[in-house]
DNA sequence: AGCACGCCGACT
DNA sequence: GTCGGCGTGCTC
């Protein structure tokens, strides 16, 4: 007997010979030697054959299969999805080995079907009903905070395990194994929860859907949305999405097609939203009189502010008219380069001279100019030196530092933050929420800039609530995220922007890959990828643009719903075993971040 | 000559 | 992904 067993690392699987003493399946975990060494690997596949030249399986690495055989070729269909391998698939979305006994009366009967989008106030109560009439539910979510928060309200529900990498490793596995084996209904998760034995009679759902952290860095690159999707297709189960500004892709599907199902949104409590025009008038004071007026006035009612600052893009936009300067091909933010006074697009890779003039109004102040965290404190002391400030700023300092300034911003009158800081406020604790100039997300070089500075929005909306006021400052006060932020208005987002997406290509109605080339000579490499790439009439292919001084190059392709199969038909030649001394390929599918 | 480092390629 | 092999090049 001969075992097709893959391990973590981007091979296809190896062969071994089955001691006739040992038992396993595949979705079974064994121990076998590879390159001198024992490492664990999944088994894939059984099969008859010659196996006197193999190596011998040393032994399970798990009791009994951690996938069922349904549950084996949906991490088959992640891999092919993200052109990764089954191996790293396999160990970026299990527990642990050492565990997993036999799973009981799972992938059960066929079921009803069909995926539910949770919008509008209520959303999280709604689905904690349906979760408490279905008494079975996987709920996956974004973040191990998230899934410390959501163990808790499910907990009212019945008992609940967590699956996610927020309990230490051992807890991890016997929680996995117990939710196979019916110890409890409810389980909450990551998404290395997401292969996880379910009971036929579970739901499953997703919290937060938009979030871009459902697909981090490292295998298999892949949104959480998608496996649910196809799990909830595949095992024939309810799926529930929530979100408050659901992705694009989301609500394309919940509207324009079949299958998906989307209530209309319940109004919630809304705050005062006031837009004002910085056309002109920001360049040396971070705050227009509106804004600070309502700083003054939330201070003086004893409520507390937050400022939100955007991070800086390094594009151009007009000082007059508020236009960020855009590819005409892509519509994308074109990229300023200081050095060589050009502007470049990150899609196309067009590079164009500096203009002195916007391409729109004509206006000659063309500029980088921006708000960082620091410049909007500084201003902010100045003006209002009594009050107590305190700047949020989490990326920049974690651990003991990050901590130091949770408690300075836990008593702090005005926090000075990126969006994070957002979280720092309980539901209506905030009076004012300032956006000092939410459109440099415009700037940034990527086709769902909007989306976000949208999502931003709206989130800091639901947060301040009936009770408080939300002010945003713009260059672009007439643009439709904002007014749809204004009116309460989902559609009136996700309308124009499905039109602009349609126009250009983007998704949902096109798929993106982002292929990048490193190391060797990645310039002919590149070239080499890029021709066989347009040998297939199925992909629109942009021309490769160095990376990194130089020392990467990167192909972005469009294509259709199709796109994995088609890639990995036209990149055969340069994936699997290759000198790599060629240079290293990287695959990203349906990127979610621009990469940078 | 002796070794540190980095790159390459194989791994069943 | 990960490791050992070995080449280049630096130092004693």
């Amino acid at each position: 007997m001969i075992a097709d067993v893959a391990f973590d690392a981007p091979l296809a699987p190896f062969s071994y010979r089955v001691p006739a003493d040992l038992t396993i399946a595949p979705g079974q975990r064994v121990l076998a030697p590879l390159r001198g060494a024992k490492r664990v690997g999944m088994v894939v596949r059984l099969r008859d054959g010659d196996d006197s030249r193999l190596k011998a399986i040393l032994g399970p690495a798990d009791r009994a299969p951690v996938l069922s055989a349904a549950r084996l070729e949906l991490a088959e269909w992640i891999a092919r999805e993200s052109l990764s391998s089954v191996g790293s698939t396999c160990a970026a979305l299990l527990p642990p080995p050492g565990g997993a006994e036999r799973a009981r009366g799972e992938d059960g009967p066929p079921g009803r079907t069909g995926v539910e989008v949770l919008i509008g106030a209520g959303r999280e109560r709604r689905l904690l009903e349906r979760v408490g009439e279905a008494r079975h539910a996987l709920v996956i979510v974004p973040d191990v905070e998230a899934a410390a928060r959501w163990a808790q309200r499910l907990a009212r529900l019945g008992p609940v395990l967590r699956l996610d990498s927020g309990t230490d490793d051992d807890a991890r596995t016997e929680a996995w194994t117990r939710f196979g084996a019916g110890a409890a209904g409810l389980a909450v998760g990551t998404r290395s929860a997401l292969l996880a034995p379910l009971p036929p009679q579970a739901l499953l759902a997703l919290i937060d859907e938009h979030e871009a952290a459902h697909k981090p860095p490292g295998a298999p690159r892949l949104h959480s949305r998608e496996v649910v999707l196809e799990r909830a297709r595949r095992e024939r189960r309810p799926a529930l999405l929530t979100s408050a500004t659901p992705s694009v892709e989301t609500w394309w599907r919940a509207t324009d097609r079949g299958g998906t199902t989307m209530a209309p949104p319940a109004p919630g409590p809304w705050p005062a939203v006031t837009i004002t025009d910085t056309r002109g008038i920001l360049r040396r004071e971070p705050l227009t009189p509106p804004l600070a007026r309502a700083v003054r006035e939330t201070l003086a009612a004893g409520r507390r502010v937050l400022l939100v600052v955007s991070r800086l893009g390094s594009s151009l936009a007009c000082d007059e008219c508020g236009e960020v300067v855009r590819c005409p091909e892509c519509a994308l933010a074109l990229v300023y380069s200081r050095t060589g006074a050009t502007l470049g697009c990150r899609l196309c890779g067009t590079t164009i001279p500096l203009m002195d003039a916007c391409p729109h109004c004509h206006g000659r102040r063309l500029s980088p100019f921006g708000w960082g965290l620091e410049r909007v404190e500084h201003a902010v002391r100045r003006r209002f030196a009594k009050a107590r400030i305190a700047r949020w700023d989490p990326e920049a300092s974690r651990g003991a530092r990050g901590e130091a300034q949770r408690v300075a911003a836990a008593g702090a009158e005005i926090v000075i933050g990126t969006r994070g800081a957002l979280r720092l406020f309980g539901p209506a604790s905030l009076g004012l929420a300032g956006f000092v100039a939410p459109d440099q997300l415009l700037r940034l070089p990527d086709f769902r800039a909007g989306e976000r500075m949208f999502a931003l929005l709206w989130a800091a909306a639901e947060r301040v609530g009936a009770q408080g006021a939300l002010v945003i400052q713009s260059q672009n006060p007439t643009h439709y995220a904002l007014e749809a932020v204004a009116r309460q208005e989902l559609a009136g987002f996700y309308r124009p922007e499905l039109k602009f997406r349609a126009e250009l290509g983007y998704p949902p109605f096109r798929r993106l890959a982002v292929i990048t080339l490193s190391g060797g000579e990645t310039r002919a490499l590149a070239d080499e990828v890029a021709a066989a790439l347009r040998a297939s009439p199925r992909l629109t292919v942009y021309p490769p643009v160095a990376e990194r001084r130089e020392r990467a190059r990167r192909i972005v392709v469009k294509g259709d719903a199709e796109l994995p199969v088609v890639l990995a038909s036209a990149l055969e030649d340069f994936r699997g075993p290759r000198p790599k001394s060629r240079g290293i390929m990287d695959v990203e599918v349906d990127p979610v971040e621009w990469p940078s």
